[in-house]
DNA sequence: GCCGTTACTTTGCGGCGCAAAGCGCGATGA
DNA sequence: TCATCGCGCTTTGCGCCGCAAAGTAACGGC
């Protein structure tokens, strides 16, 4: 047999929250995390790559999921927005992780314990080059 | 200084592959990984907590970008579709994974560094200077 | 005043995830 | 023998989303 009931659901990782599991906006919430003090706008643009619109639809997101705050306010005769992680943002992106840390560690011990298994059906597994 | 030019995309992961960065996928790809001999439609379907839509689904898109390949047999006189990781397929996966890893450590790491570092950001909102 | 720059926001569109409906087919039962 | 059921997928339809390009606003030289 390849799975037992009791296996259901074993890598359905229901966790990986829709609103963070998204590649720029995990690039948001790990610059944030990694700068608790807060981020300028254009200082976590160029953190996460991303263009102004990019960056800016993404906050939206998260700052109406109450993942982070948006401070607005000017500096240098300038408009400056100050991005922060909410405390429950903090909490909810902690708890992603961990999630994502057991994807990674299924996955991980699963493709090493068995680089050729089943190699029936797999082709010879070749380096990169 | 918040920070420097040299840090630019330093949290832009973009080896975060559109393709496999998708909750759904995911988990069919570590459970694939988890069963190198391949895996029946149903216990997939199982494995992952998913619809047969939505796993039909995602199993076309990752067959379509040569991630699994899909064998349409049949097994006690009925269909049997049993989806196995590409060799190229493995590859990609496991690289993805290195880049999550990475992820996870970043994050794990500043989380760490400073669970009520900037405390005073968090919920009252204080002004930057 | 005009032009460029900075700091965002809004708009438009293509694509995607998801659930519900559909399809094919073998087994079951009247 | 012919409907009916259930299993194994596939297709359809809708709503949301990510992304880039265009738009707005406000300041700083010239």
């Amino acid at each position: 047999m390849t799975t037992s009931d009791r296996d259901d659901g074993r890598f359905s990782y229901e966790g990986l929250d829709r609103i963070i599991h998204e590649r720029a906006r995990l690039s948001v919430l790990t610059s944030l995390v990694a700068h608790p003090k807060g981020l300028p706008f254009p200082d976590l643009k160029r953190l996460c790559g991303l263009t102004d619109g990019n960056l800016s639809r993404h906050l939206a997101v998260l700052s109406e999921a109450d993942l982070v705050s948006l401070e607005k306010g000017s500096a240098h005769n300038r408009p400056q927005t100050v991005c922060r992680l909410t405390a429950s943002g903090r909490q909810r992106f902690i708890g992603y992780l961990g999630v994502l840390e057991q994807v990674v560690r299924d996955a991980a011990e699963a493709a090493e314990r068995g680089p050729d298994a089943g190699r029936r059906g797999l082709d010879p597994v070749t380096k990169p080059a």
